[in-house]
Order: C-alpha cells, then sequence, then structure tokens
DNA sequence: TCCTCATATCAAAATTATTTGATATGTTGA
DNA sequence: TCAACATATCAAATAATTTTGATATGAGGA
C-alpha cells in the first residue's frame, strides 16, 4: 500500500518543480538535445542531468541516445498514464461536489 | 514566468509525497472531518493539519468549517483544473508520439 | 590509440520540506 | 465566564531535495 503510494509520487514528481516544468514546455515543441536545454536553462551540467533523470523516472519524459548526445521528448504513453493516474486519484466514489 | 512555473508546481505538490497521497485516497469516498483523517494516518495532529494545507492550497481538496470541526473532501473544480493543467503541461505540438 | 566532447555520476554544501512538540486560537457547553 | 476540545501555528530538529564542482564514462574523430 505504502509502495503504491512511493510509485505514484514518483509520477508526480515531474511537476512540482520549477525547473522541470520549464523543461517540459522546451519539450513541447518537440524532442530536444540536452545541449540546447542546457543553453536555455539557468542549470548546470550536471542540475540539468538530475533533473532529466526525476524527468525520465516518472515516464513523462523519454530519452534517446544518439552518438554522445541525448535527446528528450514527452512521452504519449507517460502524458497518458498520468493523466489517467491524476483522474483516479482524485476520483470521488460519485455524490457530492465542490 | 517564473511566476507561473511556481504557481503550477504548488498545484502538484499534492500529489507527490506519500502522506498526502493516501489522504486523497481517503477522502475518495466522501468528504470526512480532520478527526477522521487523524485516525487513519501515520501522523501526528500538526503534521496533519501542515499536510491539509498543502492540499488545500494545490485547490484539489476544499475544506468547511463547522463549529470546531473542519472537514475536507475533493474539490470538483480543484480536480478538473489539475486535470486540465497537466494535459496542458504534456501537450506537444502535434507530431511525434511516444 | 589518443584527444575531445556530451552526458552521467559522485560527494559535499546549500536549500527546502517534513516531523515533532509546545503553544495559540476559536468553538461549544456547563 | 470558564473548562474542554479541535485545529492551526510556531520553532526546532530531522530528513529529503537540489545545487555545485570534480571526476568518470563512453562516443567520435584525428
Amino acid at each position: 500500500m505504502k509502495k503504491i503510494y512511493k510509485e505514484h509520487a514518483t509520477i508526480f514528481k515531474a511537476f512540482c518543480d520549477e525547473n522541470r516544468l520549464q523543461i517540459l514546455d522546451l519539450l513541447s515543441s518537440g524532442e530536444q538535445c540536452a545541449c540546447v536545454l542546457l543553453e536555455q536553462l539557468d542549470l548546470g551540467q550536471s542540475g540539468l542531468s538530475y533533473h532529466m533523470k526525476i524527468l525520465v523516472e516518472s515516464g513523462v519524459v523519454a530519452s534517446r541516445q544518439e552518438g554522445k548526445w541525448t535527446h528528450y521528448k514527452i512521452s504519449e504513453a507517460g502524458r497518458a498514464r498520468a493523466l489517467a493516474l491524476l483522474a483516479d486519484l482524485t476520483e470521488t466514489d460519485a455524490r457530492q461536489a465542490g
């Protein structure tokens, strides 16, 4: 029971940090190389790597290696999973509204 | 620009902590009094209060005072806002999938 | 092979979040 | 008004996350 909460929390970690929200913003126009993200962000190289790891772990971002470059993009499957989970987590057993 | 990221992050903070996910779980069956939540959770009174504040700040949970009791429930409006925002944050400019 | 580059990993420091216990606030009922 | 109760707030301690700088890894080209 605890385990599933942790797993779910991992997914939403993607969205509760300002740097990561900005990264998602940059990825909304499509796949980007880490080097491009680095230019746009107020982050050092290892800092970017740290945040990308959290994003990839959440499943919301997918990475692809191409030679020495790493490309990142928003994963449609991850997006769908997060949306479905959020809907589920906030679903009430019918009745009352707010 | 920074400001909007912070605002958005505040909403998803609701979902990235295990205690809060468990609280949402308890609220899925409908409105609950803080005293009931307290019984179910492995949290002290001030700890519960702390987490409820974050949940209410996210807009996902609404509170209602009734005499000395505080009742909490999942907000339909807050839920809808979070879902719409999540969809928006992970929307890609058409094209590629993943 | 060796050098350079892109990225990942590590460890330490800095920052932020969470927990805990004490106290404050505000409500109800005597 | 006073006592008992529910919850909020505060401050200190602890824990987790994030940042930073140094180093490691692994690819490509000379």
